[in-house]
DNA sequence: TTGTTAAGCGGAGGGTGCCTCCGTATCTTC
DNA sequence: GAAGATACGGAGGCACCCTCCGCTTAACAA
């Protein structure tokens, strides 16, 4: 699924990869992730080798650390989630486009629940890979905060790291069935706090309780 | 510090606990909340009993397995939380009283940071912590919430389950300096998200709060 | 006090997983 | 096809996990 692009610069000097080398690790990868979402942090890196069929030697050349594994791992996804933004850049409505990637990220980690408490770990001791996501999603969520923010339809003195942060706590502090529910709810409050508070803009968008609130006119949109 | 209550109930039956195993589970948890707190969650259990100065032996009685030592020590802070709010019972403003516990508990979670990992794992293995400490936080944040929705500032549609979780998803997300303000900017958010949003209550409470007229080019965490 | 006995103690030791090291195999290049 | 660079695999040393059991000590009775 994943190639490196610049695969034929090898050009300049260096040697090309060599193609097993290139091979092995994808499947080293590819077994991590199954691994670890089953199993946990705690997995058994001799069972991600022997998944992926390579020798332990190998799968130590490729990532010598765990935390180097789980990085890798993780900085696919996080790709993945930065894409969605882009696609969403374009809708119509601000609000509604920020609502929409929460949410999509909400089911985003559902899939990958298994791996969380993994995430949590490799979070916590790598600064290096907290600081790519950071950046990586920080714009995602950033891009469609500042329309939102410039239409007038939310306040600005919320960053975007702070937004980020949030949802992805509320998403991994949880384990019970119907988690994904409550984050929704939550993620729904949190809008609504985000949203500029003065009387004839503040409506909520949460389910039942104030579906047809609609009350005044807008006002005109500041900048 | 800590006593059984019952300590003389020996009398039906059942002996009195020996002295020094009393001691012994004592001085383990309290090397066990050392030792994590550096180490995290990989810590040598050899460390903790060589600190606690018993026997791993001794340690492994006590507490069969990792994870009933984690929950041991974790058990103790929830008490600790959940008498927080006993106190803040009692004070006049309602919401002011939910979003001070809010904030305490931020506080609280800081001086344990060392821990979180550890936490975060034991959390998602053990559904009987999970219950247990769910139990617990849940009627302390639930009592406070109750007076402000019986008081009319605050919408009724969200439950202390979904408001904790949602506190500690944004504390343990969080490893960088500096990531307290920003927690605590987020709690503002959301409890104006949960007050009623009418317009003559709906009133933001973080604008003058924070110096920040535009917090995001200030927070540029930058490795 | 002293004796009896249940309860608790500690650490040796077998097992598992981590990670390194290096002889061998394979790929790229010419 | 040959040479040289690169990668492979798994044996082995180490650290930690956890169990097991002979020894110690505290609680209770007399």
């Amino acid at each position: 699924m994943i190639y490196i692009t610049d695969m034929d610069d090898h050009t300049d000097q260096t040697r090309r990869p060599r193609a097993d080398a290139v091979r092995n690790r994808e499947r080293v990868l590819e077994a991590a992730k199954v691994v670890f979402s089953a199993g946990g942090p705690e997995a058994s890196l001799e069972a991600v080798a022997k998944r992926a069929g390579v020798g332990i030697g190998t799968l130590y050349r490729h990532f010598p650390t765990r935390e180097d594994l789980f990085e890798a791992v993780y900085r696919r996804e996080v790709e993945q989630l930065s894409e969605l933004a882009e696609q969403l850049k374009n809708a119509k409505d601000p609000v509604d486009a920020l609502r929409r990637w929460l949410r999509s990220n909400v089911e985003f980690v559902a899939t990958k629940k298994g791996m969380s408490a993994a995430l949590a770990l490799t979070f916590q001791s790598s600064s290096d890979l907290a600081a790519f996501s950071m950046d990586r999603l920080t714009k995602a969520i950033g891009s469609l905060l500042d329309r939102a923010v410039a239409a007038g339809e939310m306040r600005g003195d919320v960053s975007p790291e702070d937004l980020l942060r949030a949802l992805v706590g509320m998403c991994y502090m949880h384990d019970q069935p119907g988690w994904q529910s409550s984050v929704l709810r939550m993620l729904d409050v949190f809008v609504d706090g985000l949203r500029v508070q003065a009387g004839t803009k503040a409506k909520s968008h949460t389910a039942k309780s104030h579906t047809a609130k609609r009350a005044r006119p807008a006002v005109k949109p500041k900048r």
